[in-house]
DNA sequence: TTTTGTGAAGTTTTTCACAGCG
DNA sequence: CGCTGTGAAAAACTTCACAAAA
């Protein structure tokens, strides 16, 4: 069974209004109800439900502590991952100092930074190595997963070493740079100058 | 003549690509070129680019610098919008101290916070508010857009207050909470936390 | 009766394939 | 001849509408 990008999204979503309501009195919710909460069709939330068994109930609806267990799993991750953060810069400040940023899928196990003065020192109890031994730390921590928080420039060179380590299989990129690698490696960007213009389009469009 | 959201997305790297390649050698290039870049097909570059006119020459290419000049005026904004940053934790300053982040249109004009510490001083040359301030301010200095960038929990009050303003017109939110907005605002999110989840999700699947 | 699950229909977005222009 | 622009086809995604279950 093949699930579709954008549904991955929303279940993200519904998880997230699961786990919100659990701590309610609410204990049963509608597709109908999903659907005003997050803006969407009644009938999107039952098929993008639907993919993952039956999880309702004919004429009831949805029992809020069933489904967020059923997404969790939906969500579940097979492993920890082990990630580290390639630039410690304001925004990988931002992330790692987070406590929503954390959970139970991965491990933060490495930072990495070109700035020597950072280069040595522990932030929030994680190593920053020099950004030259990028390619060597993953391959000695057996690090998965890399998290891109760098200038532009330096994007491509940060992924090509993270690859050259051989045991990179996924990237989440907050760089707007385009970033070229392997096939077989999974990639997510957060493009926040792109959702800018996007912003700025839109409005422009219904002045 | 309407245009797609995911033509958009792309416009911009297209934009961003053109800047790039206008301080190199090369002055023409290929829908194909275009394509192999971005990661996408030469069909979907051709007809994106041709929502707008007939920017290229056939046989030929587009030219880089016209194609620049181009994208810059579908892009461009009528006015320069008024903006106002709510919440100046890691994130909010993440953003405000990158200078990425500014262009030409919009004017960084408030920031918003609940922190007592905060309130009242300047970053990066701008005011610190008050976030019980918001609708006032917004009004007074006629903000139009704001950007979210504060907890959860915090988010749909700000977003009320933004509303009650009366000036309202756009929302940048980096809240991965739902927020109620009236329907002629335009909203756009960046879901960081969705991000993850969805690279867990393809990991999963290409294990 | 109510609300789910789901084929079928509809809509949006992408890709193909080729006419047409330089 | 080469590469764009673009209708038409295909694919992806959403919505409808209703049978079936509680």
């Amino acid at each position: 069974m093949k699930v579709a990008e954008p549904t991955i999204e929303r279940i993200v979503h519904y998880y997230r209004l699961a786990c919100r309501l659990e701590n309610s009195d609410q204990k049963i919710i509608s597709s109908q109800e999903i659907a005003e909460r997050l803006n969407i069709k009644a009938a999107q939330v039952r098929k993008d439900l639907s993919y993952f068994g039956e999880i309702g109930k004919r004429g009831v609806g949805y029992k809020i502590s069933e489904l967020r267990e059923h997404l969790e799993i939906v969500l579940d991750s097979p492993k920890r991952w082990k990630v580290a953060l390639i630039g410690v810069g304001n925004l990988g400040m931002a992330l790692i100092g987070h406590s929503d940023f954390y959970n139970e899928k991965f491990e933060l196990t490495a930072l990495f930074e070109i700035d020597q003065k950072k280069i040595g020192q522990k932030f929030f109890g994680i190593e920053c190595y020099d950004a030259k031994e990028i390619s060597r730390i993953l391959r000695e921590k057996e690090v998965e997963v890399i998290i891109l928080a760098v200038p532009d420039k330096a994007a491509q060179r940060c992924v090509d070493a993270a690859v050259a380590s051989g045991c990179l299989k996924g990237v989440l990129s907050f760089t707007s740079a385009q970033v070229t690698l392997p096939e077989n490696i999974a990639y997510q960007r957060v493009d926040i100058l792109a959702a800018l213009e996007k912003l700025f389009f839109a409005l422009k469009e219904t002045e």
